[in-house]
DNA sequence: GTCAGAAATTTCAAGCTTGAAATAACGGCG
DNA sequence: CGCCGTTATTTCAAGCTTGAAATTTCTGAC
């Protein structure tokens, strides 16, 4: 496929751009990070599982949640072993396969989300405030072909 | 400066497009991740702070390096630690101020680092190997505009 | 039906990461 | 000089994360 004796021009490009493509995304992490902590007493870790079982509301085994948020299946056992705890997440049992578990929301997990959901929102609409329409459309375009071989690989 | 009773018509576009961004980069850290792992048995913080000590080969002190990474002190000093008991890196107390440190890679951090580097390179060029050089071009506009906020907020 | 292999989850040790508190040293102001 | 606020680093507990091993259950080939 390609000529490892030829080397590509565009590699040095490839890697700063993937430098910069990780400084933006950590340094909006620590921002929100931040922000869940303060306003909201909680972790981004916690939030983004929330948000998976808030998606798929009509239920999610362990192993779909981990592969939904590209994590490990043991730490989707440890974030929602903590969620469980604080009765924001619940297990059932598998009527028809004993191996499998499925995660969902409480009621209170369902409340909770609602609020942190719209804050959170608002707060990345702010964080990328200086992104147009076209910037959106261009980037969602870039990252789509980007991440064809990236997920897959 | 933003009126809040007038919802912005993007929000929900920024929020989906940081998601994705999110996705991608977490894909391809995965990536990197199992090839640092399986092909040089090395983790990617190590790799990070190398990297940053490679790039300031005249030093640096924790508290640059920890913000030239977006990570805590904490953290840098727990990583710089398990370096330096390899034997990759090395401290030395600042000579005019007794407070600071310096860390820089020991020759053998330096080989190591060399040899990683170019291995490094290639797998992130093949990860993002769909995109051109508009593509590059495009994305590095986008993503200066978006850290604008994003870093200093 | 039984058994071997595959699949779902948990457990575990080790490493990563944060945020806060502790320690030590600097620097300016009185 | 001596104090006070700041700065640099480390320490620490708690939470996060991985990857591998262990456990349990399922499924298909025989």
């Amino acid at each position: 496929m390609t000529d490892p004796a030829k080397p590509d021009p565009l590699s040095k490009r490839r890697l700063k751009s993937w430098i910069r493509l990780l400084g933006v995304t950590r340094a909006a992490e620590n921002h929100l990070r931040e922000f869940l902590r303060v306003n909201h007493d909680t972790t981004l870790p916690r939030f983004d599982v929330m948000a998976a079982l808030w998606r798929r509301r009509e239920g999610v085994t362990m192993s779909e949640l981990s592969r939904m948020l590209l994590v490990s299946n043991g730490n989707a056992t440890a974030v929602v072993d903590r969620l469980e705890k604080d009765g924001l997440a619940k297990r059932t049992q598998s009527a028809t396969d004993r191996r499998t578990v499925y995660v969902a929301l409480t009621e209170e997990g369902l409340r909770q989300f609602e609020q942190l959901a719209t804050d959170h929102e608002g707060e990345v609409n702010k964080l990328f405030a200086s992104l147009t329409e076209d910037d959106l459309d261009a980037l969602t375009e870039i990252l789509k072909r980007a991440g064809q071989r990236g997920e897959t690989a």
